[in-house]
DNA sequence: TTATCGTAGAC
RNA sequence: AUUGUCUACGAUAA
């Protein structure tokens, strides 16, 4: 491909069409531009030949980025920082031109940000490892990995795949815009914002560069993201190990690592991912650890709480969902017994909550009757006692709930827009 | 194939 | 109250 032809895949009319799409799905706020997707809809039917001219200039300079901080889990602030829509729609667009180039040089046991890959197969290659008689496992976390990207070396290595110099340009003034916090724009020296679409992508790029040196070295690891563990054979060789790669992290790669939080161990010890693994007398398991499981139980008490004042069908609906998703994500591992346990104890909740609302078909005839529903259907799933508290609904019931979640939204929306 | 919803992991 | 991105999976509707 001749070197100028990368912008021009970029720019694209079908490929910003996606990215716009994209964008849009995800429903995201607005940046420091304050315009939201609606609004960006018309600034870029207006504007958006003098931006695809900029950038195909070179000559782009995108918003600086808005200062947003969300709690993380464990107590402390997770830095956002948000780009203006009509950026995340351009870097989407680069994103996908630029992903399945760089797929190609990404390693095997890269699992993080990527296509086709996910957790559980990370998971599933940790367990393997450890099966394999890798019974201690360095863990390795990066201190603030994104913000402390240095925009050089990241280029550097953006710079030996893709030769097209405006591209180059584009990425690195992504890189350089800024970031607006109480009204003022700081410019920043490293780092690439959490929130912009480009920024998954920039840091495999980044971190591809570990994953070749641990693969010289013939390690067995798994990385996902800034999580990285390597597995060996005994905790000696495990010191070694880690001393070893954290000079190379630090030297080469100009990154820091978080010793809080990196240690050697047994896996039993430690939650990849968020799960942990233990032994029994055959093989390697997959367990859920208590945290996870307290996490999942808080938001069952939240769903089943008898002051939550939404109808009850659309309540069995949500707890329906939540099971079915937390069941789906752990079910490599060994939860079917917990996963029973949980079901009676939905069951019970709901039989309780059932009593207190719909004693009398009567009364569940009329408050379906309400939501649409024929009054012969409603007639039938009144009277029958399953009905209740199914986990499984009647599609016609749910149908109906679902109408009325989008006609609430609707009206929820209406009133936010006078108030 | 395209939308809507949800769960999980990561930053 | 404010709240971004990536990925995987599940359910539903045309």
């Amino acid at each position: 491909m001749e070197s100028n032809g990368l912008i021009y895949l970029i720019t694209h009319r079908d490929n910003l069409n996606e990215a716009f799409k994209r964008v849009k799905r995800n429903k995201g706020a607005a940046g420091v531009d304050a315009k939201d997707i609606e609004a960006t809809r018309q600034y870029l039917k207006e504007e958006g030949r003098t931006i695809i001219a900029l950038i195909q200039t070179g000559k782009y300079k995108p918003s600086p980025v808005k200062r947003v901080e969300i709690p993380k889990g464990d107590g402390g602030k997770r830095k956002l920082g948000i780009p203006t829509v009509t950026d995340r729609v351009i870097q989407q667009a680069v994103v996908q031109i630029l992903t399945p180039i760089f797929e190609q040089t990404f390693s095997e046991y890269s699992y993080g940000f990527r296509p086709n890959r996910s957790a559980h197969q990370a998971i599933e290659k940790a367990r393997a490892y450890i099966d394999e008689g890798y019974h201690y496992v360095v863990d390795i976390d990066l201190e603030k990995f994104f913000d402390r990207v240095q925009h050089d070396k990241l280029m550097s290595l953006v710079a030996n795949v893709i030769k097209d110099k405006v591209t180059l340009k584009l990425i690195r003034n992504f890189l350089q815009a800024g970031v607006m916090e109480n009204g003022i724009v700081s410019v920043n020296r490293e780092g690439t914002p959490q929130g912009g679409p480009l920024s998954p992508l920039l840091s495999n790029i980044m971190l591809t560069e570990l994953d070749r040196e641990l693969e010289k070295r013939g390690h067995k690891f798994v990385r996902y993201a800034d999580d990285c563990n390597i597995y060996v054979k005994s905790l000696k060789a495990g010191e070694r190990v880690k001393q070893g790669i954290t000079d190379f992290i630090e030297k080469k790669l100009k990154l820091k690592v978080n010793e809080e939080k990196s240690a050697v161990g047994k896996p039993i010890a430690r939650t990849f991912l968020g799960v942990s693994f233990y032994r029994n007398r055959k093989q390697t398991r997959v367990y859920v650890p208590k945290k996870s499981k307290a996490k999942f139980e808080a938001k069952l008490k939240r769903l089943t709480n008898r002051s939550w004042s939404i109808s009850m069908e659309y309540r069995i609906h949500k707890l329906n969902q939540l099971v079915q998703g937390w069941f789906n994500y752990f079910k490599i591992g060994d939860i079917k017994k917990y996963a029973l346990k949980i079901d009676s104890h939905i069951r019970r909740r709901l039989r309780a909550c059932r009593w207190k609302e719909w004693k009398k078909p009567s009364t569940k005839y009329r408050e379906l009757k309400k939501l649409g529903i024929k009054p012969n259907d409603a007639w039938r799933c009144a009277n029958t006692r399953k009905g209740y508290w199914r986990m499984s609904n009647n599609p016609i019931i749910d149908q109906a709930l679902n109408n009325q979640y989008w006609e609430n939204q609707r009206l929820k929306s209406i009133t936010n827009l006078i108030s």
